[in-house]
RNA sequence: GGGCGCAUAGCUCAGCUGGUUAGAGUGCUGCCCUCACAUGGCAGAGGUCAUAGGUUCAAAUCCUAUUGCGCCCACCA
């Protein structure tokens, strides 16, 4: 018994070492990475998760795969940086302290602005940890000293810097359009925060009359012979009935004939009374509804286009709460969706609704509160994305950055060649206040207003307007006029637009001129840092952020750092449920990464959602009982070594000479396993190579290698050999696994490293490579299994022993006689004696293993030989179809001429081989009496 | 309306650039508490690789079409 200076205990106990590696590695600074010009870099920037968010099963998974990546990196010598940080998050951290106020019986408009902000301050004090402490439980080593969080001081110089660069550059600009607007959230929405989810709607039909009807001679003879068109009015097909109260014209195609002879003519729009026109636009498209559109210039993008165009009244109906305004007549202080009731209610009763039909249509909603978006038109501010859109398409298009998988190209670049301006403005209080003043003297003179205007409006096309001034720092004075009433804007910006520049605003970008010796200092050193980590080498995220995030990061590197800022992007899967739902909060059908690491491991969760990753992850509990069950097993195997090896058994110096067939090919299928695992996470194939360690470790080496050791475990050089594989599959697996393996690893001793994770990645050895040792040993395998297969078949009890013979070619004899007691061991014989020459033993049952080796069990006393002439004749039988089969491949012309020669030979190999096994598996059958 | 992905063992999924007899985990059946591990060991059953064509000496793998499921994008109100 070795005197062990730690006990390791029969069961693997996750919580007790997990927690004692994550504080220990917290104390060490081994993770923090400064430029070294001697080594190359190795830089991941976290997909910052908001500070509201609590770890799930999405973060674990993300984050699993760039700490995997973060790790190889580092044992492989990189200067491994990984930027951790989070997000301000400013709609969903908003509504978080909200509803947190709400509890108070308070609302953020009772409280101000500037007190609302401090309980924000306050509860991301509080709570804005929560998720980094996860994220150190799961194993992360990021960076932790240089946490960024996007509304540090520094991160906000950022914002401002860019913001108004972008504006100098004329490539954002304030003005009036249709946008996405969230009536529960009270602010504007990009695009992409409103996403289209399909709904079960209605399409209404109402009529709208002519103020004076068309006269029954007027009638064309083409009209006459269309139903469609009444000649006291016309019919429109609208989703939202409520908008009526905003219409300001009919529109119909101008190609149409149905409606040709009214355009121009004037109709009255029901309940409301106004007088709108008829007119003609190529955006209507005649086979929709009645191919007549009711046009609301405030309230709908087409209909906003069409209001330009024509130059249209803009009749704004609703609140920012969606209750209808005093536009709105008699429906003032009705909620839209009360209104719309209401409005068909009316429309019945004066016989204008035609009718109603069921329609299934997309429809934007709120990403953060899921309400139903609407169309409005306000006052917002918008980056002109086209022009930063290019060098980002040119990027991808040229390969400098490549998305894996690949496929995801094609999303990106189909997205930014229709790139849209961007909404970057939002009516909220948490964020960054737009660096824009208003001269509240100017406005007051040109009547400007920072307001959604009511109606008519003309766009603010320049951004020389009086009045407003976009500055660094706050201006003291207004350059038009030097009054001093100055007024920030109230709206703050988008998240994703301090977002999209965290890979280089992370790192203290931009450099301002510091006074004092010690900031200049830290300016320089800035600089250096972000010269040196930057661009970034790979990001790693979900599809979902493609377009919020990815596509916007890019445009920012070149817009502001003139370059790419990362080379891969590494899209991985969605985490879905049993059913394949998406998990989510609001579904609770998620599986929380916190308690599985409770019962499992962190070691357990990393491992299941790796080796399940290679496409979405389809997740139940019982998936991470297969990373429990391996965690257990690496213990164990490694609890067996410990106990029998000397105490400072190495196995750096094995030498092959001295090695047994076993110990090469286990050595051999060692390298193998280093260099496939190696190729597989450079590719991104982290679930191969999660599989491929599973594999080697399970069953090469425990399986099989381990269980032959036991007979040869008092050599000093079958120690070594467990202790080396051992500790190189512990290196292997650390970057996936990395709890257990550092703690066996300090276990067993012999490291220099306080923590495997700077420990070198392992690299084959040249003098373990070896062909035929795995050649050999295939034999051996195919021996016991042969041999296990056929005691089974025989019902023999374990305990009962056989008699083996084996024959071998010279040139194998020597290794497979070396191998005999292993055979003996594992297959349960009691002997195995050598023949002299290949002739089957008197009653004999062969186990024919190859040409050139062959075994026997001796039957007697074991079974009806009756019987086992019959099993040999549907062997045969077997073998010459298997003849046949290849025959007639290899007489097939066009194989023998076009196929690699490489594949010829070894069909011919085979062929031979199945000739010979038949032959002898005849002589045997004949010579069984 | 465009685009993409997926259909392989009862279930969940691997299978990279075509090449022996298509794999794993889990479940199921049988036998084992053999002194690292029952969170374990050994063995077994289970697949016309969605369908139909095509390319090829050779197709789960490449091409085309079809069916079913899922996702993304889009200004048909």
């Amino acid at each position: 018994m070795n005197d062990l200076p730690r006990e390791l205990s029969a069961q693997y106990n996750p919580k007790e070492v997990e927690e004692k590696w994550a504080g220990l590695w917290a104390r060490m600074p081994l993770f923090h990475a400064s430029v070294n010009p001697d080594k190359e870099h190795f830089t991941i920037v976290i997909p910052p998760p908001n500070v509201t968010g609590i770890l799930h099963m999405g973060h674990a998974l993300n984050n699993t795969l760039q700490d995997i990546l973060i790790r190889m990196r580092r044992m492989q010598g990189c200067e491994a940086l990984w930027m951790p940080g989070t997000d301000h998050a400013g709609i969903a951290t908003q509504n978080v302290v909200e509803r947190q106020i709400a509890k108070e019986g308070l609302t953020r408009g009772q409280m101000g602005r500037e007190k609302f902000l401090e309980k924000v301050w306050e509860w991301k004090e509080n709570y804005g940890s929560t998720i980094i402490n996860q994220l150190k439980r799961l194993g992360a080593t990021c960076d932790w000293q240089r946490e960024r969080f996007t509304m540090d001081e520094g991160y906000s110089r950022a914002i401002t810097e860019v913001f108004v660069s972008l504006y100098e550059k004329d490539l954002i600009y304030q003005g009036d359009y249709i946008i996405n607007w969230c009536p529960r959230c009270q602010t504007a929405l990009s695009d992409e925060e409103a996403p289209h989810h399909d709904l079960d709607g209605k399409l209404y039909y109402i009529k709208y009359p002519l103020k004076e009807p068309q006269a029954a001679g007027r009638k064309s003879k083409r009209n006459s012979k269309k139903t469609a068109a009444p000649e006291d009015g016309i019919i429109v097909a609208t989703t939202r009935p409520e908008t009526m109260l905003g219409d300001t014209a009919v529109a119909v195609n101008p190609k149409d004939k149905r409606y040709k002879h009214l355009i121009g003519a004037t109709l009255v729009l029901p309940l409301v009374g106004r007088e709108i026109g008829i007119i003609a636009d190529d955006l209507v498209d005649k086979s929709f509804g009645t191919g007549a559109v009711k046009v609301t210039p405030a309230h709908d993008p087409n209909d906003y286009q069409m209001g330009k165009t024509h130059e249209l009244e803009f009749i704004n109906i609703m609140q920012p709460d969606a209750v209808l305004n005093a536009h709105a007549g008699d429906y003032a202080g009705m909620d839209r969706f009360e209104a719309r009731e209401a409005i068909i209610e009316d429309l019945t009763e004066r016989k204008l609704l035609v009718k109603i039909e069921p329609h299934r249509h997309a429809v934007g909603h709120c990403y953060r509160c899921h309400t139903i978006v609407e169309p409005y038109l306000s006052k917002q501010w918008f980056v002109r994305t086209k022009p930063l859109a290019k060098p980002a398409i040119d990027a991808v298009k040229k390969g400098k950055i490549a998305f894996t998988p690949q496929r995801w190209t094609k999303v990106y670049l189909n997205w930014m060649e229709n790139i849209k301006d961007w909404c970057i403005s939002r009516q909220i209080w948490w964020g960054h206040r737009l660096p824009v003043y208003y001269c509240q003297r100017c406005m007051a003179e040109t009547g400007s207003k920072s307001q959604v205007p009511i109606s008519n409006f003309k766009k603010n096309s320049k951004n020389t307007q009086k009045g407003i001034i976009v500055a660094r720092v706050r201006p003291e004075k207004c350059p038009d006029c030097g009054g001093t009433d100055l007024k920030q804007d109230e709206d703050v910006l988008d998240t994703w637009f301090s977002s999209w520049l965290w890979p280089f605003a992370t790192f203290g970008w931009p450099f301002s001129d510091q006074v004092s010796e010690d900031a200049k200092r830290r300016t320089e050193e800035q600089k250096k840092e972000l010269e040196y980590f930057y661009p970034t080498s790979v990001l790693v995220t979900a599809p979902e952020i493609i377009f919020f995030w990815v596509a916007r990061m890019i445009m920012a590197g070149f817009a502001f750092m003139g370059s790419i800022p990362f080379k891969d992007v590494f899209i991985h899967g969605t985490v879905r449920d049993a059913q394949g739902r998406k998990m989510s909060k609001s579904l609770g059908n998620s599986i929380d990464p916190l308690e599985v690491i409770e019962t499992y491991g962190a070691d357990a969760l990393r491992f299941s959602l790796i080796s399940a990753c290679a496409s979405d992850i389809f997740l139940s509990k019982e998936k991470f009982e297969q990373g429990r069950n391996f965690a257990n097993k690496i213990w164990n195997a490694s609890r067996f070594i410990r106990m029998n090896a000397a105490v400072g058994v190495d196995g750096s110096r094995i030498d092959p000479a001295a090695c047994r067939i076993q110990d090469l090919w286990i050595l051999a299928e060692l390298n193998d396993t280093i260099r496939r695992v190696t190729k597989a996470v450079d590719a991104f194939r982290f679930h191969e190579a999660v599989n491929l360690l599973y594999t080697f470790f399970w069953h090469s080496f425990c399986d099989w290698y381990v269980e032959m050791a036991k007979q040869t475990i008092c050599e000093k050089n079958t120690q070594e050999i467990l202790v080396h594989v051992l500790k190189v599959s512990l290196l292997l697996l650390h970057p996936f696994m990395p709890f257990i393996t550092d703690e066996i690893s300090s276990v067993l001793g012999g490291s220099s490293f306080e923590t495997i994770a700077v420990a070198p990645w392992p690299q084959p050895e040249k003098k373990f490579e070896n062909k035929e040792a795995r050649e050999l040993m295939r034999i051996i395998f195919d021996a016991v299994l042969l041999l296990r297969e056929r005691r089974h078949e025989l019902k023999l009890n374990p305990a009962v022993k056989v008699r083996v013979r084996m024959w071998a070619a010279p040139k194998k004899r020597a290794a497979l006689l070396a191998a005999a007691p292993v055979i003996c061991q594992l297959a349960q014989a009691s002997e195995l004696e050598w023949l002299d020459d290949d002739t089957a033993p008197q009653n004999s049952l062969s186990l024919l293993v190859a040409r050139d080796a062959h075994l026997y069990l001796l039957l007697e006393g074991l079974v009806d030989i009756a019987q086992e002439r019959e099993r040999l004749a549907g062997e045969i039988a077997q073998g010459h179809k298997q003849i046949k089969a290849k025959e007639a491949l290899l007489k097939n012309k066009g194989f023998v001429k076009k196929a690699p020669e490489q594949v010829v030979a070894a069909e011919r190999k085979r062929l031979e081989e199945l000739k010979a096994k038949t032959a002898d598996l005849e002589e045997i059958r004949r010579a069984l009496q």
